[in-house]
RNA sequence: UGCCCGGUGGUGUAACUGGCAACACGUCUGGCUCUGGACCAGAAAUGUCUAGGUUCGAACCCUAGCCGGGCAGCCA
């Protein structure tokens, strides 16, 4: 890719801000910010507008604000901004310490508020929540006027003070703009602008009484920070002309004025993605928190075991665009394995342990077998992993009576044990209900390290653990949430929950090579031939436990199940 | 049936702004392999919502229609 190419727009909305620069339009150059309201956990779609966001600021050589827009102290909590400001930096993004609040604009935003008034283009109503929804009218028949709405710029400056003085009852007046009740858009229709909520916010506590509405709030807040680009979802398509109506009013000539540019948010398949459901999840306990790693949140992404390479890869590679769509999970899949396909150390672990006992192999003999920590990148350095007389291989690495295309163990067979000796199987051991409970083989000395000197080779490679040696680990194998691509499409009468996937997590008991004995919540492993696990937080001296990132593609699981 | 927005292979995104519809994921086939992973090579995709129009030429511009989404919180 040459440089022109590289520096081509993107996307409509790098489109749209090289225009902006090319008409000199941005004062000192490009700053955005990402504004999220601290009542929740952030989740991929976020991460979508984090990468977009703070993206463009340091494509243009601008900046990014992380901005709180806490204006309704009623679902806000510090919990939420603590969060929040983790997963950003986790993700890579920085704001130089200076994270701004709406809240910090309660005073010029009052300011602005009387300013409306005086200007004649706001006044304070009388009525309650529901008379203003009755008056609203509906999207086809225009609303009716206040009868509040003709009070004199006197009587609406007294009442406005009065009412941030705490002299009147929550719910009781709202402050709301004159604009028009017949506009076709419904968000015109003299919108409210500041209610009366005595509830303590967490930054400014019970300072105020009367609180901006979203509205009345953003678009100022981009204004006062300086942004000139501010981006959002879809659904605010509506609000931009209210958005532009404030700024019309109030922003001073020659001052950079913010421009609301929205793009599609982010849908994926097999998940849901509003706050409102992922708190049913976590509130009903159908996960075990919000950084539950089957969660589609970034704290349970870091916790899975995915890196914020990997996120934002998959954020690079949806791309931005304006129309409503449904990103396959299997894309995101696809950006975790690539990522940590080239990071991730490799080890031996077995999850569903069945005992292999190598009749010809001394008893009390230990070889210590050099390994490659990843045979794809010689820096990863190798480690030593010992083998004796009893192993533990994968259960499903037998089969008595092998289908056709099974590569692996079976009576006569002979495969290879990774990184230690090729070995052939000479049987089986079952108890009285005829399950398998050991396997028993014959190795061959000659191939140890893996290959046989005549050269001859075996179609399969299994991995195994020395019994002797072995750690024992929990292994959660976390499954998508759902069942179906599209949760949200219940049967009658019921919604998402029913399609929550019961066998979305299994634990189990494995056992791992001992190079993992001490591994630290966080570090990443490939397990060979199974997938990509991280040590959980949960774990402490006594207990290792690890959570599957995601397996391995399985090819053979594949061709087992077209074969059925 | 008001207003706003959007329709490109199964999925997501492109198309140098009116000039051979491309890239990635997924799927399939083959190769290679001490991970049935990775990697390499290749294939299929019945793809520009429909109908008109402008034009030498339309995914792109115009008109009408169809389909999908959003909007009636003192939520954001």
């Amino acid at each position: 890719m040459n440089n022109e190419e590289k520096n081509r727009p993107q996307n409509f909305i790098e489109e749209i801000i090289e225009e902006d620069l090319k008409a000199g339009k941005n004062g000192p150059g490009v700053h955005t910010r990402f504004p999220p309201e601290p009542n929740g956990y952030l989740h991929i779609g976020h991460a979508k507008s984090i990468c977009l966001n703070f993206g463009l600021a340091a494509k243009y050589g601008g900046l990014c604000n992380l901005r709180f827009d806490d204006t309704n102290p009623e679902k806000e909590d510090v919990e939420y901004v603590d969060s929040i400001m983790e997963d950003v930096r986790w993700l890579g993004f920085q704001w130089h310490d200076r994270p701004y609040y709406a809240s910090d604009y309660f005073g010029q935003l009052y300011d602005w508020a009387v300013l409306l008034i005086r200007k004649g283009l706001a006044y304070v109503c009388d009525m309650g929540p529901d008379e203003i929804a009755a008056t609203r009218g509906t999207p086809t028949e225009p609303g009716r006027e206040s009868p509040w709405r003709g009070r004199s710029v006197d009587e609406n400056l007294d009442l406005f003070e009065r009412m941030k003085k705490g002299e009147f009852p929550d719910g009781s007046k709202v402050l709301r703009a004159k604009i028009g009740m017949d506009s076709p858009n419904m968000h015109m229709r003299d919108p409210v602008l500041y209610r009366i909520k005595r509830a303590e916010h967490h930054r400014t506590g019970n300072d105020w009484c009367i609180y901006p509405m979203y509205d009345f709030a953003h678009g100022q807040s981009d204004y006062v920070e300086g942004i000139t680009h501010s981006i959002c979802t879809l659904e605010f398509e509506v609000h931009r002309p209210l958005y532009d109506w404030f700024l019309d009013h109030l922003a001073e000539e020659g001052r950079v004025r913010p421009r609301q540019i929205e793009f599609a948010r982010l849908n994926l398949s097999y998940t849901v993605m509003s706050k409102r459901l992922l708190l049913r999840l976590v509130k009903e306990g159908h996960v075990k928190g919000w950084d539950d790693p089957r969660m589609p949140t970034i704290s349970a992404l870091r916790r899975r075991g995915c890196t914020p390479e990997a996120v934002r890869a998959f954020a690079a590679i949806i791309g931005v665009a304006k129309r409503d769509t449904v990103v396959d999970m299997a894309l995101l899949d696809h950006c975790i394995r690539e990522d940590l396909n080239r990071r991730s150390p490799r080890v031996m672990g077995v999850l569903d342990p069945l005992r292999l006992v190598i009749e010809n192999y001394p008893d009390g003999r230990v070889d210590e077998l050099e390994i490659a920590n990843n045979p794809e990148e010689p820096a990863a350095g190798s480690r030593r992993v010992p083998f004796s007389r009893v192993l533990y291989i994968e259960r499903e690495d037998f089969m008595e009576e092998p289908p056709r295309g099974f590569f692996r163990l079976a009576p006569g067979r002979e495969v290879r044990l990774r990184g230690a000796c090729l070995a052939t199987c000479t049987g089986a051991v079952k108890d009285e209900a005829g399950n398998i409970v050991e396997v028993r083989c014959e190795w061959d000395p000659a191939s140890l390290g893996g290959n046989a000197p005549d050269g001859r080779r075996v179609k399969g490679t299994l991995h195994w653990v020395s019994a002797a040696h072995a750690v024992k680990a929990e292994v959660r194998l976390y499954d998508r949430l759902f069942t179906c691509e599209d949760p949200y499409r219940a049967e009658e009468g019921k919604d998402f929950i029913s399609n929550i996937n019961p066998y979305s997590l299994k634990i189990v008991s494995a056992y791992i090579e001992p190079h993992v004995a001490g591994a630290r919540p966080g570090e990443r492993f490939q397990f060979e031939r199974l997938g990509y696990f991280c040590v959980d937080p949960d774990t402490t001296d006594r207990r290792l436990v690890f959570n599957r990132t995601i397996p391995l593609k399985d090819s053979w699981a594949r061709e087992a199940k077209k074969g059925r």
